[in-house]
Parts: C-alpha cells; sequence; structure tokens
DNA sequence: ATTGATACCTCGGTTTACGATGTATAGCGT
DNA sequence: ACGCTATACATCGTAAACCGAGGTATCAAT
C-alpha cells in the first residue's frame, strides 16, 4: 500500500490494536501485518508519538529474559478513534467524488 | 480535514477534477472546495508533480488579459484513478478493523 | 483609489514513513 | 561450538508532501 496512503490512519490502526487489550510493539506490528505492512522503525516513532500525546501509556516489564513494553490506550486515544471514524464520513464523499460519472 | 488524512487521495482529487473536462488552478481549488479543501501552494504543487509523472498535460491560453493554464488529464492519469480505486479495498479492511469490537 | 476576485508561482517549515543500523536474549539445528 | 532465526527494543538520516506566508498581475466594482 502507498506510504502517502498510510499517513493519518496508521496512528489511528495503532490504537485499535491495543483498543480492547493492552500490547506491545513487536506484537502489534504481528497483529497489524494482514491489514497495514509497517515497518518496526514506524512502529516505534508512532508509539513515541502517541505517548507524547497522552493517548497511550506505556508500562515496562521483563519476559523470558527480555525486555517488553506495554502499551495501554487512554480515554483521550479512545477519542482518537472516535474522532477518525467521523471524519470517516469525509473520505466517503472523496471517494464518491473520485468514481463520479465514470 | 486532517493533512495527514489527505495524503494519498490528493493527487487523486485533482485528476478526478479534470477527468471528465479540462480545468485550471483556480477553478480546480473552487470545485474541490466542497469535498476537499485545499490550498494554492498545495494544488500547483500537485499539479507540477502530475505534469512530471506524466498523468496530466498543460496548454496556456489567456483569457480575459490573464494567463489561464488548463490541465488536461492523460492515459496515464486515468491509470492513476484506477489504481486508486483497486486500492479502496485496503483502505476499507483498515476501517473494518479500526471499528472492530465497540 | 482601494478593495476583492481572478490567476499564477516560490520558499521554508513541519510532519512523517521507512531503510539502515545497532543492541541483546532465547532456541534450534548441525 | 557455531550460526541462524525469532523475539524485542531503539536511533539516525532521507525523502515526500501539505501549507502558511509572501509575491506578481489583471479586471470589476465601490
Amino acid at each position: 500500500m502507498d506510504a502517502q496512503l498510510k499517513r493519518g490512519v496508521l496512528d489511528v490502526c495503532v490504537l485499535a490494536a491495543i483498543k480492547n487489550e493492552d500490547s506491545y510493539g513487536y506484537k502489534i506490528i504481528k497483529d497489524l501485518s494482514p491489514i497495514v505492512e509497517l515497518s518496526e522503525s514506524t512502529l516505534y516513532t508512532i508509539l513515541k508519538r502517541l505517548e507524547t500525546a497522552g493517548m497511550l501509556v506505556v508500562r515496562s516489564t521483563e519476559f523470558e529474559g527480555r525486555l517488553r513494553k506495554y502499551y495501554h490506550i487512554t480515554p483521550r486515544g479512545m477519542q482518537r478513534i472516535l474522532d477518525f471514524k467521523n471524519e470517516w464520513k469525509e473520505i466517503m464523499d472523496i471517494y464518491s467524488f473520485i468514481g463520479k460519472e465514470d
């Protein structure tokens, strides 16, 4: 999928990936891979960004000798998802316009 | 609408705006404004980009003393629209994923 | 004469996806 | 013992692209 098209949706995808159950970086990538491909460098950048924005909180744990950071969505993060859904109507209007009069 | 969300769709919007009838910069902005807001600086950047990519061709004319550059879509530009429509399924999958299990 | 609409364009800032690269542990096959 | 793969984190530099601010110019209306 085109990199430009991902902008604006990747953030929300990551939030959606942790919405129902806390998750960690490596697992988020695996879970999202059937839906959207994203690299590790991109994911960790997004996670840092969302944390700074207060849309998720981090809890560092140790799992089988390896560091594992669990991410938990905040109310602000949930709101971000709702905002995106409200914006979806506009996206659909754009699609209708593009497909008009073939 | 969020600037990031526009990426990847604005190009196609501009192509769609000239798809059925040749148009010029100022008019394209007016025609698109109900669908997507975009600034002049953005539009002219996009037009130059699409021209370089061979997706449209330009014809300069004079209209009531003012310069007016008409843009005409090429087969490659039409193909770009088709490609976008094929990518739409992936976008819908993303939306389904985000809305899943509320 | 001044304002607003029409019509074009450029520059710099900011955001963001991604490849390349680095660190470290655990487990498996040879 | 050694290498490879999977797991799991992180940083850096690059390129793409939207936009505000600013610039130029014509024409109509006040």
